[in-house]
DNA sequence: GCAATGTCGTGAAATTTTCCCGGCGCCGGC
DNA sequence: GCCGGCGCCGGGAAAATTTCACGACATTGC
């Protein structure tokens, strides 16, 4: 090895998807792949044992997931340099993500040459990020997506938490003991709100922002 | 080419994975890739014009889904070979593909042999599926509990699938080539059929069966 | 061939959603 | 003490959607 190779950990739990990481990264003069892990734990441990100067990590994975990976990492090294790659093209998790300490998010729909690049910028030091996360960060940045426990009053908070739990409009209107004419009245207002069109819009807003966890639904 | 070789078409939206397919199965004497697409439309049209001996194909993909494709291909060439490799351990989307004329259904988080395994199988005329769906598939036949996969056709599916990730109906109608009308047909249909009142419910059911995973909640 | 099933669409009724409206009560500022 | 704003409650009517009944067509299986 040359002196200025730089050493990569690489963190995906699909080994094809990471033979795909290593063959790309390593076309590249100065990279070179070290290590690899399959979930959170053992990038952890691989970490500390092999001290690597980058790591490019998935971000969903079994057990801890990638961000919380990614904050055990930093908290043992705070010059960690990691580099999230995933295919969530989404800002929420890009904001989690940065903030959990990574320096640089690139998702997997970018080209070969986005990731290489966004490696060699986290390399020299710099925060990376694919242009359509940036894109997506610009838009929500817009149009913000309001947090629903800010811009609803405590009344339609209470109706959505229930419209995501209880089943009909009938039901809520005889547990708050209002006429299902009101219930009716704030569903469409609340979503109106939080500027989502569908119920299944609602709901997928409500996942992500904590309102309803997945566990409450009794899945897998 | 050697007469022995076997043509393959690789379909997945991330590029660099692509590269992890191509890097393994490439290494395999006899096996050879001769095209790659980025979603269903670009597979069914690429399917066409090079007819590969084996598609390889993801199924979370924009546009019209894995399943469609696969469907769409095997209403062309109803002798084509399709393995499907994907990240969902789900039995339903197994089931799914399967009914829709794929010949595999492998995990992206089994080992490359057993992709290899799989690819050499379905070549050779077999069905292959990877253990961890063998296993799910013989859980959710002793559970007996009727999934959406199993009372819904593969049309009603794949409609419900578009319901929970895009937007309106009018989009799915467009995407589909089909009329709102029809969707919306579709979706009352749905509904019907699984026992649920309301979207609400709808994603409910669907995050249950894993059919949605909660991590993949955040696409705009 | 014939029945069964899946797919696609129309039309009309039933229901819900949405918008606009007013009324009530509470609170903070003036 | 009197407003003005806001949360809260619901009526009415228009608009949109959902649902149901029905027919057509292709494919599949017997």
């Amino acid at each position: 090895m040359s002196a200025g190779d730089a050493t990569i950990l690489l963190v995906d739990d699909h080994s094809v998807v990471r033979e795909g990481y290593r063959s790309v990264l390593e076309k590249q003069p100065g990279l070179r792949v070290i290590a690899e892990a399959a979930d959170g734990t053992e990038a952890y441990r691989l970490y500390k044992s092999e001290a690597p100067d980058l790591v490019v990590m998935d971000l969903s994975m079994p057990g801890i997931g990638g961000i919380e990976a990614v904050r055990r990492i930093r908290q043992w090294d705070k010059g960690a340099k990691i580099l999230v790659f995933t295919m969530h093209e989404n800002a929420g998790f890009a904001v989690q993500a940065i903030r959990a300490g990574a320096r640089g998010y690139v998702t997997k729909t970018s080209p070969p040459e986005t990731l290489v690049r966004a490696v060699m910028d986290v390399l020299a030091g710099k925060i990376a990020i694919s242009p359509d996360i940036d894109h997506e960060l610009a838009l929500s940045r817009i149009s913000g997506e309001s947090s629903a426990a800010d811009v609803l009053t405590p009344r339609e908070f209470e109706v959505m938490r229930l419209l995501l739990a209880e089943n009909t409009t009938e039901e809520i209107a005889a547990t708050l003991h209002v006429s299902p004419k009101t219930v009716a009245n704030l569903h469409s207002l609340i979503k109106d709100k939080l500027g989502v069109n569908s119920d299944i819009e609602l709901v997928r807003l409500a996942l992500r922002q904590g309102i309803l966890t997945p566990v409450d639904l009794g899945g897998t």
